[in-house]
DNA sequence: AATGAATGAGGATTCATTCAT
DNA sequence: GATGAATGAATCCTCATTCAT
């Protein structure tokens, strides 16, 4: 998930990551990462300036990562609604496959602890530019509704997220078939 | 906000709510709420039995507060359609009105810090409840797609969250306008 | 010698003051001044805003009683060489009564570690306006010479500081025929 | 300042120096030292065996520098009043060319962190004994009082420092007139 | 000889909680 | 009931030192 790091960056990211969605990340103490991560406090002082950089890399890392996996074929010249539905499915299967970077992202993006610059450079580089562009597409093709694609990605990603969470937090099940009438759901919203 | 509580019991979980939103769980400490509410140490402990206790009755208090809310005037005999209108544009009202409790309710949700027994107290003083037997009498009507009522509940909830996120972070701007249309978009997205 | 202060100031203050001079600041650990006043690193926090506030307060409250010391019984009428004696036996008398202060203000009064706020109040307070009044004085009676009242300050402090120094060190011994003499002597180098 | 060192110690023990002066015993890290001099972590300790090592072998470097530095051209025939003057204004000239060297030992020459060996060897590697020979000579000739010949040069080295230091901090300016009148009432000081 | 990553004990400081007043 | 001083374990972080390369 993080290869753009080294070995002990990478061993610090996966356990803090873990150990955050177990615990908060106030019960995240440093000497709890270094010892379930094998890397000793001064090592990982050596490759992070601060328990603050961490969690912001942690923060960037998983969005770049999230951004690539929702994005990749994507860019095809297949017509809209084959690539809508490819886009949100890839989105389904990034949140049941890797829940602890979802939630992670879910439950600090609006975090005092995660830097303004963290927050902007995920904006660019996540998944929701290059949907947004998808959207415009449709928009000139007379498919969607005038709005701004921005605030339809949006609207389509939270009904998304929100089943994932109830799906996560057991309240329901998600089947293929239940996605699958989701996101037609979320084309209906926004188509004309 | 949370009438059922004392004076001193207000004012600590008022103060804890601000500051929350500002500084961050982590950098919340009980001597900063003192400070800020006027309240000393010892008399905060003498209402409630620990921090985690005050975060957790701020949780429960929130969203009892926000589902009384949301439901008021949802008990009448208008037509499905019209009460359904009537909920969302609480739900906006809401989280406008009070961004704080919103911001709270959605960054803590999933936190290991609030009890299963608030999360669940939580879910079932809610107006999620009521909401989905709203959909369960579309449903009954023929008017919504046959899913189970409490995810099409989230989904539409879902869409509106991300909307409200990306206004308070200042990525779009939301008007009445936009608020009508996120409103007939999803009707459209589980109606027949 | 730190009256201004509360008790538990108090303790904190004479235990650094030790310590300091037993072992060095760089070895002075605050859990070692806990430890030896019998006073918590909490308790110590809540009455000295940092380690350095506490060398601070120290290096202030030592050079105030200093100054107190020294320029005390110096107020009268008395000849001018009748007072130069007084203030120079009280100097000696206060180095050798109190060799920790002598040393801590004589290490430290050049440390970074030292605010130049303290500097300045430690300047003011001490005892080395009083003297150059006095020597003032002298020279508009023409009994000493034309220099910088300040300047002959300094030079018959040194002469003073480096002999207790070197009685300190072991290297000689000073008694009360030897100071006698230091004395007569500095007259000598400031006199007309 | 360090002939008999190599390049790679005299590099650590220059910057150790300006370090120590500009930020303490206690800002100064090896880590720092190490970046500053341009000699890793791991060379600094194949020509030193410990940052107590390089701190004393500062000391005993400096000290005999000084030494050499008073003492040269004080072994001639002229009288002894020429060879004084000579002497402290050599004093002189090495605290106002060497400032980081002087302040260097006036601060630590007390300190629990040089060793007492280091203090010795300076003792006897300083400019004390040779002068003290000086004032030896001149009590033989019955120009100078018949007191312990060290405690005088103590006394009219510490008139020195005391000047200089007040130089250094600013609370006045040293010239060549005051220098010379200071040497003056230091031989005044201490002559029959 | 030279490097600098790795170590982990020890540093200053904070903080939830208690309890005497 | 109310206060806030006192506690000391736990926090983040630094640093002298080592050692594989």
């Amino acid at each position: 998930m993080f290869e753009k790091y080294n070995n002990v960056q990478q061993a610090v990211l996966q356990t803090t990551l873990q150990i955050i969605n177990e615990k908060e990340l106030q019960a995240t103490s440093m000497a709890l990462i270094a010892k379930q991560s094998g890397v000793s406090t001064g090592s990982i002082y050596h490759y992070f300036s601060s328990k603050e950089d961490i969690i912001n890399e942690l923060y960037k890392g998983i969005v770049k990562f999230n951004g690539e996996f929702v994005t990749s074929g994507l860019d095809t010249d297949e017509p809209v609604r084959i690539r809508f539905e490819r886009a949100w499915k890839k989105v389904f299967e990034l949140c049941m496959t890797y829940p602890l970077g979802f939630q992670f992202i879910e439950q600090y993006s609006f975090s005092p602890y995660i830097y303004d610059s963290s927050k902007l450079e995920a904006y660019e580089g996540g998944w929701c530019g290059p949907l947004a562009k998808l959207y415009a597409e449709a928009i000139g093709q007379g498919l969607m509704l005038d709005m701004e694609p921005k605030q339809m990605v949006q609207m389509n990603y939270g009904s998304i997220v929100y089943l994932v969470k109830g799906h996560l937090k057991g309240q329901f099940n998600l089947n293929e078939e239940t996605i699958q009438s989701v996101i037609d759901s979320s084309w209906k919203a926004v188509s004309r």
